[in-house]
DNA sequence: GGACAGGGTTACG
DNA sequence: CGTAACCCTGTC
């Protein structure tokens, strides 16, 4: 494989990324870590064994990679993926001394971007994420890009694509249900791979609205409610002011602040904090 | 191997 | 506005 160095001076942590739950299909193998959007496969490492992970006191350059793509592919797709343009440094670095639970989750999850993903994939994927946990989500989206994505090839290594709508669109329901074993979410995911298809949700044109009628935009389809809307904003059009809550953030409000809700403060970067905190009560209950 | 919870949403009362 | 039902998989 031809590869590539390339050097990231703010927070970026590979395998914090993959464990963040944003994305269901990045992998880990034999210390490359990949990634797939858009009809681009890319395989990255770091190029010291610590990387930024072993960078304690912040203070250190900027960090190695090796990555299989060339410079223009780095810039004009993976550097907007990683959301590369936002200083999360100085972001983590603004939490309020009073805020010592947000201290400890964002300096937990130091190194965690908010990926900027395509918007199907990630319509699809909350839609199932429903009432699951992140190793079925990651089970059933990788079934689908199994049976329905294209192949794509790097050296002699292949990777499936996420689906098109059009493909998702002409699947029956049955085999959603029994093949897939999406359950009673198969009608909702055939329903938004039809709306997507057929122009009834234009995903280029929803980029334009504000973050409130974008959300609600995308509660049209069936299946997606106020959470996963919000994902889809968060995690597909980089709205990080909005702050999808689920079980363990709906915990997190309850357990450590009475109630009430921690983010609103963050403003504009609400939405960063969310998933701080959401890996941070994840990583504390594997450290039960 | 059974119970329980899991990145929710919809359809009822 | 609260609550049951939805389908299946991980995890203890």
């Amino acid at each position: 494989m031809n590869t590539r160095i390339i050097y990231i001076e703010d927070d970026f942590d590979l395998k914090k990324i993959c464990e963040s739950g944003q994305c269901f299909r990045a992998s880990e193998e034999g210390g490359w870590f990949r990634f797939l959007t858009r009809g681009h496969i890319l395989w990255i490492r770091p190029r010291d064994d610590a990387g930024r992970c072993g960078d304690p006191d912040e203070t250190g350059g900027p960090a190695a990679f090796e990555v299989s793509c060339d410079g223009a592919e780095w810039d004009e797709i993976w550097a907007p993926y990683f959301d590369l343009g936002r200083d999360y440094r100085s972001i983590r670095a603004a939490v309020p001394e009073d805020d010592m639970f947000m201290r400890r989750a964002s300096s937990c999850g130091r190194g965690i971007r908010i990926l900027r993903q395509d918007p199907f994939e990630t319509t699809i994927s909350f839609i199932i994420s429903q009432r699951k946990n992140i190793p079925a989500i990651r089970q059933a989206v990788g079934l689908l890009a199994s049976r329905y994505g294209r192949k794509v090839r790097t050296g002699d290594v292949t990777a499936e694509l996420f689906p098109e709508p059009e493909v998702l669109a002409r699947v029956p329901e049955k085999e959603y249900r029994e093949a897939c074993r999406l359950g009673y979410r198969a009608p909702y995911v055939l329903c938004a791979a039809q709306m997507v298809a057929q122009g009834q949700i234009d995903l280029e044109a929803a980029s334009e609205l504000p973050d409130g009628e974008l959300i609600a935009y995308f509660q049209r389809i069936r299946g997606v409610g106020v959470k996963v809307a919000r994902c889809i904003a968060l995690f597909a059009y980089g709205r990080t002011g909005v702050v999808p809550v689920d079980t363990w953030i709906g915990r997190v409000m309850k357990e450590q602040y009475g109630g009430g809700d921690p983010f609103r403060r963050y403003r504009e970067n609400a939405g960063i904090f969310q998933q701080y905190a959401f890996y941070y009560a994840q990583h504390e209950r594997g450290l039960r």
